[in-house]
DNA sequence: GTTCATTACGGATTCCGTAAGGATG
DNA sequence: CATCCTTACGGAATCCGTAATGAAC
């Protein structure tokens, strides 16, 4: 058994099942890997892949099991290799950040700011996208965290760390009529057309829940997938936003006018996604505990190594989640 | 990074440090595992082993860890291996047992009778050993289960299912003036000399915990690791033998008399100890559930799941332990 | 007829054993 | 000087790529 072997038929499952395809995506030739999977099933004694004539079909059942266990093993290849770039050289190496626009436009630049300040070897990368497509690149190894409000529980493989909670505000062009509300309430927001996140960004279900439980049914002239469009739309008259308050400190002194709508919606938590039973890097933890101060490194490891997302929800029961 | 060069330096470690110990302990060369750990610690680009001059005297701490990571995925291999054995044919393959005489001498031979009649292909091997032996045992992975009441507790990387759980019984030759009593207390026991388990064999430290509650301080005449032993002692009139009461059975008709003694001491748990994260072959499973039957695959799978032995213990509170 | 896996084969690499070298205690 | 690891080297085995073969859709 050759960890060779284990990589291909990990490899081939993932590219279903189409050798050819799998030796095109990681640069070796097609016979190569067709032998190598002969000679691990020989050695074996039993089929892993199920074939029709000379077409791979599907994996036994053995062949599944066996796959699973070689997944974990070539993850550990990496946990041993990330621990020796680890120790040759700590203040060197990759940080990949995946995030969504609203984080990475308003809560992540003063971190980011501090930390290349701190570790300036450390290359950043910084990836932008949809919270399913962060959560996919965490799932898939791509990039070493997402950060993101949503998404990321859709994943068995990721785990969350809650990092702040945050509210909501209301924007609205000076003068304008909410603006001169003393209480605002959730049916003052809803006779205006609205203006606020499409479905599945930055705590949007959180928005719809509190307009049901109302039964109030907003009229939602448009949605965007972040702030900036959102304010554009806004100033040209075109509703109420309501957008994360992490997006309305600079407000004040501009032509919008932000009202604070905490007490309207429920709060929402940003979350990191780290992948399970990864080996972190010095420099990760220190990211993050840039981001979440309450996110030590023993806290983190503590998360780690716990079976389910349950049990680490648990443990952060106890902890005091910073509030933006 | 090659298995062989993780194998090889798994296998240095756990021969202090001596490569040609373990190049002879594995049957290959010295050289041979020199070169390829100076191989794969050049891949990596860290030392594993610190060397002084031409001698191994430590691993680093990344050498630590990797060589930690390095055993779990040769376990993985062996389960790779299981998988495969067990596909190919479910009928055929060895289950090896480390026991105490205890169990071995009475609470398992109808089990196995009955299991060599289920599966007759199975080859079967019973090692005895003490209850620290016969854990090692298990946890070097030099056998499949443990089946014993003491010191599996003491080995991190075993689980324990509990079997059944037992009382003692009093041991006295036919016309003793204890077999005269009515109602048995622990000082009328104590009065007398007492033979019983040498401690840390089979539940002996219960038998502790319940003199020196009631503030007895027992004659111990003589201890022995097993039942017949002390019985052959009780007939020579040495003392009052006090026995689990599975060895107890057959006495009633012969020139021993027992008395039930569950209201003296409290009750033992005979467990199985498994080595974490193994998969557990199909006959496995079968000879369990012979020797235990609540403990059913799917409720063993449960508790294989498990991190903690913690967690454990809470799943099987709520599931009912059969009694001797 | 195109796509796809297997077989065949030759060259390069890797692996492993023996023998010699050099450091440690 | 006995033990132990490293280096050197040659033969065997393995791996990998190209080319040819044949089955499936």
């Amino acid at each position: 058994m050759k960890l060779q072997q284990l990589r291909y038929i990990w490899e081939v499952s993932k590219h279903n099942l189409n050798v050819s395809a799998t030796a095109e995506s990681i640069y070796t030739s097609q016979p190569g890997i067709s032998k190598q999977i002969r000679t691990l099933e020989d050695e074996l004694g039993i089929p892993i892949f199920i074939r029709n004539g000379k077409h791979l079909t599907g994996m036994t059942a053995a062949g599944e099991k066996i796959i699973r266990i070689a997944g974990e093993m070539l993850q550990k290849t990496e946990n041993i290799k990330g621990i020796a770039n680890e120790f040759r050289d700590n203040s060197k190496g990759t940080l990949s950040i995946a995030t969504t626009h609203t984080q990475a436009r308003y809560a992540l630049p003063p971190v980011i700011k501090q930390y290349i300040k701190d570790l300036p070897d450390i290359k950043l990368d910084i990836h932008q996208g949809t919270p399913t497509q962060i959560s996919e690149m965490v799932s898939q190894g791509k990039v070493d965290i997402a950060i993101a409000t949503e998404a990321i529980e859709l994943y068995e493989n990721l785990i969350m760390l809650p990092c702040y909670s945050w509210d909501r505000c209301i924007l609205v062009p000076k003068g304008h009529d909410l603006a001169k509300k003393r209480a605002l309430s959730l049916s003052d927001v809803a006779e205006f057309p609205l203006i606020t996140y499409v479905f599945g960004f930055t705590g949007r279900s959180k928005l719809d829940e509190a307009f049901s439980s109302q039964n109030l049914e907003p009229n939602l002239a448009l949605t965007a997938v972040d702030a900036d469009v959102i304010k554009t739309y806004v100033r040209l008259g075109l509703g109420v936003g309501i957008v994360a308050s992490m997006a309305c400190k600079e407000e004040h002194d501009s032509d919008l006018v932000a009202l604070d709508a905490s007490h309207l919606f429920g709060e929402s938590t940003t979350k990191i996604g780290i992948r399970k039973d990864t080996f972190l890097r010095g420099y990760l933890y220190d990211f993050i505990r840039l981001f979440a101060p309450h996110l030590s490194k023993e806290l983190i490891d503590e998360a780690m190594c716990l079976k389910s997302q349950k049990e680490i929800d648990m443990l952060f029961k106890s902890i005091n989640i910073p509030h933006y």
